[in-house]
DNA sequence: ACCTGAACACCGTTCAAGT
DNA sequence: ACCTGAACACCGTTCAAGT
């Protein structure tokens, strides 16, 4: 099951690290589009290197988003739970996390296509963790049906896709969150 | 107040039709990032005279839109607003045509913070049907109050985002409209 | 086994030179 | 007044040649 590099040479083993490391501030910095061969030449190798150890540009994001996944987790885990602006916190913080790094919602978006995206771990991590917290809010008696937790993530998604492309104001996307959770716990039948 | 070209010498005018004409065709194939150099090529111009009567690609595709601001506009006005369905319909009209240009929902989001961008009326337009389409749904008794068309725009070109980055099947969009449309309609207070 | 870096086919954009 | 097209500085990606 585990994709992890097996044995490498030390001076392979070595580019590889240099060269995640100035990937996650690269693209931190310039977002998800960076040039990857900015990023080799920052890192000290060929572009060739950089393909050898990362044959496509979502493999490399892949990698660097693995802190990013930790957080995701940690946060559904401590993410309260009484109140419905609760709620909104937490898909703010879900949305704020999508955009961590400009493009990154729109990379994720076009993960959910394609089954064998290396971003697909990802992407289910952050599924995972909202999936989490919407039970701990129904068991709280919070809201009283289950939520469908693809179209939450489709949804918030969207909203970090808008904020990031047209950097609204927080309050404008509090709203929009908020028409997003009034219509997840608004019966509709 | 218009911007519309004064009197140009014949060529240029045949050339900036020409141009016109094939960036549709193009842009509605490849997007709207398609090349510029390539748009020029299919012409028959260099591509400083493209550059010459569209400074940025948004120009471009700001002019380009002039058939779509039509649909909209059209689309709002003979949109039904009987029942709640009608409203999800209309917002997914509102986010097909958004999404009638890859790229074209990123694109208009982008401008929603530029005050000065060239898409910034095609923007304005697709505002104003759908509060219009909303106000007739009040006056109408399906919802009972005000709805702020800003947050619609903006969560319906969300949709339209992942939807044409993911290529989302139908019904997984309409989940996703039918939820905003709850939370418009859900009062929250 | 791994790395280098030149090379290729593209971008967007500019601008001297032409008509 | 307008157009051309070479030129510039970039992309991503590949691959022979080196170690």
């Amino acid at each position: 099951m585990s994709t992890e590099p097996r044995e490498l040479r030390a001076d392979a083993r070595e580019n590889r690290l240099r060269i995640l490391a100035v990937a996650t501030d690269v693209i931190e910095q310039q977002g998800t589009m960076a040039s990857l061969n900015e990023i080799a030449k920052r890192a000290g190798v060929g572009p060739g290197t950089l393909y050898r150890h990362f044959p496509s540009r979502e493999a490399l994001l892949a990698e660097v988003l693995a802190t990013w996944v930790k957080r995701v987790e940690e946060a559904a885990q401590s993410a309260p739970v009484r109140t419905r602006d609760d709620l909104v916190d937490w898909l703010g913080r879900l949305a704020g996390i999508a955009s961590g790094y400009r493009g990154l919602a729109a990379s994720m978006a076009a993960s959910m296509d394609d089954e064998a995206s290396p971003l697909r771990h990802a992407h289910r991590a952050s599924l995972v963790a909202n999936t989490l917290v919407f039970e701990r809010a129904r068991e709280a008696g919070l809201i009283d049906h289950a939520v469908d937790s693809g179209t939450v993530a489709r949804l918030v998604t969207g909203v970090a896709m808008v904020a990031e492309q047209a950097t609204l104001p927080p309050e404008q996307v509090r709203d929009m969150l908020r028409v997003i959770l009034d219509g997840l716990t608004a019966r509709s039948d």
